[in-house]
DNA sequence: TATGAAAGGAATTGCAT
DNA sequence: ATGCAATTCCTTTCATA
């Protein structure tokens, strides 16, 4: 006798529509106002978004847990570390590179302190490094030695970041 | 009867270089530290650089009003947001494009949801759009409704992006 | 699933070195 | 600049609706 037929079964609450990946309103807004303040406390966040801290709480772990928030990270000024000059080094690779010895390329470039991001374009043949540097010369001596002096690099074309705009940080690919 | 001169006076610690922009090794230990853990407890932190929480903390403030901490932000899973797929748009503009003009336009991109990060490069005239959206059909409606179609756009050039890593988040220039 | 209460822990401030 | 101590606030868990 499991039927529920008798009428008063309207249990969809506005609440409880999921968008993409299973979150609901509340996550998203959870999402929005921790994204540019991640630090903030858990009982200020609880406010922004209108329910109780254990709520909130509750939200918050589900979100990192689920792997929606893969990290909390700080926003540094780059010139206070004495790296004043971003560009964007645009790499074109050998087209007979092997795919090992991009794979090593690529894992030695991430590692530099120098590297912000990278991003892999279009198949494996095409990067782009952004990079923050102390001046133009600091640039050039991080092109010509570690992207052009390699045998898996073909070329090379580096624009200066003049201005730069973030809105949102995306996870690294896993 | 204030003079110190009593010959104890040698208080150059070789903690106190300080680098580039004004930080000794203790701010860079926690910018490290904090870099890829943002919402890190003070209490944390301290142990993760060897000081106690107090001096942890007043370093930590201090790194904030300074600005070399420009702010802390969440890194959000964009699959798990129904943007499986990312791209950068590279975006040529007309050469006799107005100032004032570029300007509405980078802001109006600026303010969309798909829009990540915007890399104004080398000069006024070229930029760099990285995007998030949901699919290829997105993507194309994105760079048609917004790029494209615009009269201070002469070309765009859309790459996919097929891996990313990010080392640190750069802030906003101001 | 959301909430409120209770206990334990942490942030923040002032003060002393 | 660092460490310490006290107050206040927050996090965390759990029982409840």
């Amino acid at each position: 006798m499991d039927r529920s037929d008798d009428g008063a079964v309207v249990r969809a609450v506005s609440k409880d529509v999921r968008g993409p990946g299973g979150l609901d309103d509340l996550d998203r807004r959870i999402l929005e106002v921790l994204r540019d303040d991640a630090r903030m406390s858990n009982a200020e966040l609880a406010a922004a978004v209108g329910v109780a801290p254990s709520t909130a709480h509750v939200r918050l772990r589900s979100l990192r847990e689920r792997g929606v928030i893969s990290g909390f990270v700080t926003s540094v000024d780059q010139r206070r570390l004495g790296r004043g000059l971003q560009a964007l080094v645009h790499v074109g690779l050998r087209p007979g590179a092997r795919r090992a010895s991009i794979e090593d390329f690529a894992r030695e470039i991430r590692g530099l302190p120098q590297v912000l991001q990278v991003f892999f374009l279009g198949g494996v043949d095409d990067f782009i490094v952004h990079v923050a540097v102390s001046d133009s010369s600091a640039l050039r001596a991080f092109v010509v030695d570690h992207l052009s002096s390699k045998p898996t690099v073909a070329s090379t074309t580096t624009s200066i970041v003049f201005d730069y705009y973030r809105n949102g940080v995306a996870a690294s690919f896993g």
